[in-house]
DNA sequence: CATAAAATTTAGACAAATCTAAAAATTTGT
DNA sequence: ACAAATTTTTAGATTTGTCTAAATTTTATG
């Protein structure tokens, strides 16, 4: 496994459920900031490997053997990304980057070590579930705030977006995970969303709703 | 700086202080484990890109450019091996492997917040000194075991051979980093030499005594 | 359904890092 | 000192992952 290989593994990975049929390769392309001749080499080697699915213009999907490598791949980027927040004091919107780099070092020892030394997380810091060795993951039942009606009360489980400006945005206004609050107002017009969090009333536009996931309580 | 360049880079630094003169192609490439052709086609580039002096058939040395990245990679190998065996429960005989890929995590802030973390150590698993992060290495005042004389009461404090094996048999014969034991008798024939440690003697080749450091306290 | 547009693949090239084999320079030994 | 041995460099090829441009296939549209 090179270190390429296993970027694309995730991306399809990442991909795979958006789409009912296999991921294109635009899409592919669009994920990796790489050109779409590129991603056609790439698959068909993915292909010829074993670790994916590929017919001519048909889109990529997983094996059993790349969704495994894959979801091991994950299983790393989130350990990591707990490593550095709660050990290293990152900031949530802060560990991505190191973490893209972390997850492709080579040794079981060294995440089994490091899983129990984080006394085994199940949730990295932006609320995504930590696969477990044997690649279990633990889905957990939550919504986009946008789907909550009025007068639900909820509390933060995740981020769908977790770019550094929008998790930026989010500390702002405090709103972390596990946050509680209740949604006081829907505004049909424009679709944002007023909600009472520790006393006070908060504004979100739809951009916002439509990236927080909640669990209704 | 990409993988190959800092390995190189690290190689020619460790080299450097073995040869009065510049460091030959074939040691280099005996060190990385490669052809010596490939070994001039890289040497070639580093010079060009100002990490080293080269002059063809004359062996190579760092600039002060080079140095600089050599032992910040250097750095970074041994805070990793720290954390590996302080606080992830490895021995020092299973660190290096893994610390030549943490070597070349790319993260200014993970570095100084993982020395942080590790409250700023000084040295690594096996003796040898922690540069800071201005690059400035704090030697010690160490001895090769072999040097010692009969009577000296000395202080295990580092290894000159770091393999698995070396460090094992260490482990059998209860020998750390720290360990104190005299020099009770040196063999002229054989240059074997007993030490009388914690009130057990131990006969040791001359094989282990010129790869243990130790000082004379 | 027949083109036009879009997506995908192929062909050919390139940079990085390596290799083998051959040539050139240096060092060694008498 | 000079031929032989050794070391180092060069020349040319290979692999991986990428690119551009052209060809092919699929999808959309009148
Ligand atoms: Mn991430
Ligand atoms: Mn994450
Ligand atoms: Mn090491
Ligand atoms: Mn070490």
């Amino acid at each position: 496994m090179t270190l390429s290989e296993e970027n694309y593994l995730k991306a399809i990975y990442h991909l795979e459920p958006l789409s009912k049929k296999g991921v294109t390769t635009n899409a592919l392309a669009e994920e990796m900031q790489t050109k779409a001749s590129s991603v056609t080499d790439m698959v068909k080697k993915l292909s010829e490997k074993g670790y994916a699915h590929h017919k001519k213009y048909q889109g990529v999907t997983l094996t059993n053997k790349g969704k495994g490598i894959a979801i091991d791949i994950i299983r790393k980027h989130r350990l990591w990304e707990v490593f550095l927040v709660n050990k290293l004091n990152f900031s949530w919107d802060e560990v991505h980057e190191v973490a893209e780099q972390l997850e492709h070092i080579k040794s079981k020892k060294l995440i089994s070590q490091l899983d129990a030394f984080l006394e085994f997380p199940t949730h990295d810091p932006h609320g995504d579930p930590i696969p477990d060795k044997t690649g279990k993951i633990n889905t957990v039942d939550k919504i986009l705030l946008s789907e909550a009606k009025t007068g639900d009360h909820c509390i933060c489980v995740g981020v769908q977006d977790s770019s550094s400006n929008f998790l930026k945005y989010l500390d702002k206004n405090k709103i972390a995970l596990g946050s509680a609050f209740e949604v006081s107002h829907k505004e049909p017009f424009d679709n944002s969303v007023t909600i009472r969090i520790e006393n006070r009333d908060l504004i979100i536009s739809n951009i916002i709703t439509s990236n927080l996931f909640v669990k209704i309580s």
